[in-house]
RNA sequence: GGCCCGUUCGUCUAACGGCUAGGACGCCAGGUUCUCAUCCUGGUAAUAGGAGUUCGAUUCUCCUACGGGCUACCA
């Protein structure tokens, strides 16, 4: 019985997407259910799109969101710390290990060094592509002598090293998701195993290193189906056996499509930055193309670590939906204790001196309205004064302006002979029951004036939060506006 | 163009070949001391099309359509 053993082969290009996070999620749990272990493997193969400090901001937004690894690089030291019997594991660390597996294949006769220039490879596609067959290399360099190619390398020439693919037959290779696939060789490329500067491929490096890591299951996106074959042969080429592979469907925009910045927010980052929370994120991913026994639909990392199957998912790409993750942020924002909710609203509030009740009553109230954090601003503006407002706004259905006046002078008297004004609430209700007055006649300008918004929190409540002496004034210049 | 994958309410999805095709989001309606939000109740809405296999197809097979991915010395 061989270990469980998945990872996560991210390259650090920038910062997560949303997608990477769902094939990281998915790993993760399939993994922790299988009682395996979880290996971060950093694949910075392609020194041109790197950017710096990639790689610390996929450890840091991974850690944030809850994923942790047994094995890979941690922190953010000088030459990359790693915990894990199988390191390094950042590719580029790794140059001589590929040099080594190169030398094999070479040896083996399941490579061959090329020498066709980039210029003549271009010039080779436009003329394929201009008679209609599909570009592929033409296998120039594939039968160069041994003494030929000895020569051109003694000479410096440079050179690329590529897979020696058979020239026919029918490949059958196996998804666990959809079963088995049927690919003809014929229309395979002899891919580029090394590129000129000495750097692996991506298709070399992790093969090679799933092998060396003992990875038993390779999950990564379904964009990878076409190269699936040829990873296949390759395996076959070293004589080693392959790995299970699980190819997850895409997330796509909501017009369809791979998921991109151009449609709005696709990276983690910009999901942290407006409030969302780790929870609603993980929740949201796993019901992406997973679906559990029964109907349940609210998860916890925790619980997903023991409920999630392979037998759950799906085969078919998803569209993001921003209503969904909206509704369930806002539901663990609502589940959170007061106390929660105040630690995580503090990078939302204004800096300043501000009157506490005030700000803690804004914010029990913005608890129940917000789906992200970062609405928080906006919705307590009316706690620190009305917004401007029409008169037109403080009346009440076919009230008239004459009325809504007198309604709030007496209110304001009533308001300011109270004898206790934390009662406001029983207090104004039973008067206005016991002189046979409708609430609305009263209530409704009195919040305007309170908030200065058609949509608001109630009345009672502002009045509470604002204190007495605020409440009468605000009520005063509403008074004053008719 | 070629190769590959996919297709159940608008969206995420459920349904060992056998039920009024289920749940969730959204939307609509009603309720909860004025509005909004929350919360509760109810409603709306789907098997892409066509053949075949079968007593019976959402489910199996084929074709078509549509959607998507790949087609680099990028991952």
């Amino acid at each position: 019985m061989t270990d469980v053993r998945f990872r996560l082969a991210p390259s650090p290009t920038g910062f997560l997407h949303l997608g990477n996070l769902r094939t990281a999620l998915f790993g993760y749990l399939l993994a922790k259910s299988m009682k395996g272990k979880y290996i971060l493997r950093i694949e910075d193969t392609d020194q041109k799109r790197e950017v710096t400090g990639a790689i610390d901001s996929l450890i840091d937004i991974l850690k944030w969101v809850g994923i942790t690894f047994d094995e890979g690089p941690f922190g953010s030291a000088q030459g990359r710390p790693y915990i894990g019997d199988y390191g390094p594991y950042i590719q580029s660390q790794r140059l001589d290990i590929y040099k080594k597996y190169t030398d094999e294949l070479l040896a083996k006769g399941g490579a061959y060094r090329c020498f066709c220039s980039a210029e003549r490879l271009t010039k080779m596609r436009e003329e394929q592509a201009a008679r209609h067959k599909p570009p592929r290399y033409d296998r120039t360099c594939r039968n160069l002598s041994r003494e030929e190619v000895e020569a051109r390398v003694a000479n410096n020439e440079s050179f690329v090293i590529r897979q020696s693919l058979p020239l026919s037959g029918e490949i059958k290779v196996v998804d666990e998701l959809r079963g088995e696939i049927i690919f003809q060789v014929a229309d395979l490329e002899d891919q580029v195993l090394i590129k000129s500067d000495g750097v692996p491929t991506y298709q070399f490096a992790s093969v090679v290193d799933d092998y060396l890591m003992r990875i038993s299951h390779v999950t990564r996106g379904e964009e990878w189906l076409p190269s699936f074959p040829k990873n296949i042969l390759l395996y076959q080429a070293f004589g080693w056996t392959p790995p299970k592979f699980i190819h997850l469907p895409l997330i796509l925009n909501k017009g369809g499509g791979k998921l991109s910045k151009r449609q709005g927010d696709v990276f983690v980052e910009d999901y942290k930055k407006r409030g969302y929370l780790p929870e609603a994120l993980i929740n949201f991913c796993a019901l992406l193309g997973w679906h559990p026994k029964n109907d349940k639909e609210i998860f916890s990392l925790k619980e997903l670590e023991k409920e999630f199957n392979i037998d759950g998912l799906g085969a078919s790409p998803a569209i993001f939906d921003q209503d969904k993750l909206d509704y369930l942020n806002g539901y663990y924002i609502r589940q959170m204790t007061k106390e929660k909710f105040a630690e995580l609203a503090k990078p939302y509030l204004p800096t300043g001196n501000f009157n506490t009740v005030l700000v803690s009553g804004a914010l029990s109230s913005t608890q129940s309205r917000i789906k992200y954090f970062s609405e928080i601003p906006t919705l307590i503006k009316p706690w620190f004064g009305p917004e401007d407002y029409g008169v037109e706004l403080l009346i009440w259905k076919d009230l008239t302006k004459e009325q809504v006046k007198v309604n709030l002078l007496e209110l304001k008297d009533k308001i300011d002979n109270l004898p206790d004004f934390t009662k406001i609430e029983t207090e104004i209700l039973n008067w206005l029951k016991k002189s046979g007055k409708k609430n609305g006649d009263y209530l409704w300008p009195m919040r305007v004036a309170l908030t200065g918004l058609k949509d608001s929190e109630g009345p009672f409540k502002m009045a509470l939060d604002c204190g007495k002496a605020e409440t009468l004034t605000r009520i005063t210049a509403a008074i004053n506006k008719l």
